[in-house]
DNA sequence: AAAGCTTTCAACCGCGTGGGT
DNA sequence: AACCCACGCGGTTGAAAGCTT
């Protein structure tokens, strides 16, 4: 995290988000979608640059992005996924509904690396108590959660063809009194059958006018 | 209680890539 | 072919939170 400052230079604001830039950086892209990040925050209002917005809106802001603690599955995927891999974070995110490249990393960095970093300097301790490298299931097992998660996505993607065809599916968010970072959140988490899709200007101004 | 140390994770930076001119 | 610009990615930083002494 940094301190909210400002670039003498150039007079913008770096660090922190704070919760009136969120909330315009949203307003913003609800209504006009996202068409050039380095332009877009002159006309949103925002004194940010469009690399800081873009990152913002990617890994916090942007609808159905998951918070919280990684499941075991999701643990499994990522150390599946490294194995094959390597630093490769958005390829490694992509396998991860709702997950960031950037909290993928800091996972990887903060608990996952430690585990790996054991296990090839003591590798017969855990062969012997039957576990892989990563950490406790076979290479077979871990084919099924990633299977499960492209059902999901599946069916997403089904839905999202029968939610357009009926407005009335829309969640209502109330943007005369938008409340706090969560109640928004609640609010994304509704829209969850259009997570992943790109939300660019068709779908968005699709519901823009009920959402303002 | 408080000082020092460690961990977490949001955000920044630099670089590579691709598209347009 | 050369240049410019926007975007995306991976590495890194550093403040805040949590933990230990």
């Amino acid at each position: 995290m940094r301190t909210p400052n400002s670039n003498m230079n150039t007079g913008l604001r770096k660090g922190k988000w704070s919760h009136e830039e969120d909330q315009m950086l949203i307003a913003y892209i609800s209504r006009y979608g996202i068409w050039n990040w380095s332009q877009m925050p002159r006309f949103a209002g925002l004194s940010r640059s469009g690399k800081s917005c873009r990152l913002r809106w990617m890994n916090y802001l942007k609808p159905n992005i998951k918070r919280g603690n990684f499941s075991k599955e999701e643990e499994e995927i990522i150390l599946h996924s490294h194995s094959v891999l390597g630093n490769k974070w958005s390829a490694i995110a992509s396998k991860l509904p709702g997950r960031t490249d950037n909290d993928v990393k800091n996972f990887w960095y903060t608990h996952l690396k430690k585990r790996v970093s054991h296990y090839n300097k003591n590798p017969e301790t855990h062969e012997q108590n039957g576990e892989s490298e990563f950490g406790c299931i076979n290479m077979d097992e871990m084919e099924q959660p990633v299977n499960h998660l492209n059902k999901v996505l599946e069916s997403c993607l089904t839905y999202e063809d029968d939610i357009f065809s009926s407005s009335s599916s829309f969640p209502h968010y109330d943007t005369s009194s938008p409340g706090t970072i969560d109640d928004l959140q609640c609010f994304w988490q509704q829209l969850s059958p259009f997570e992943n899709l790109e939300l660019g200007n068709t779908h968005l101004n699709m519901f823009s006018n009920e959402f303002f």
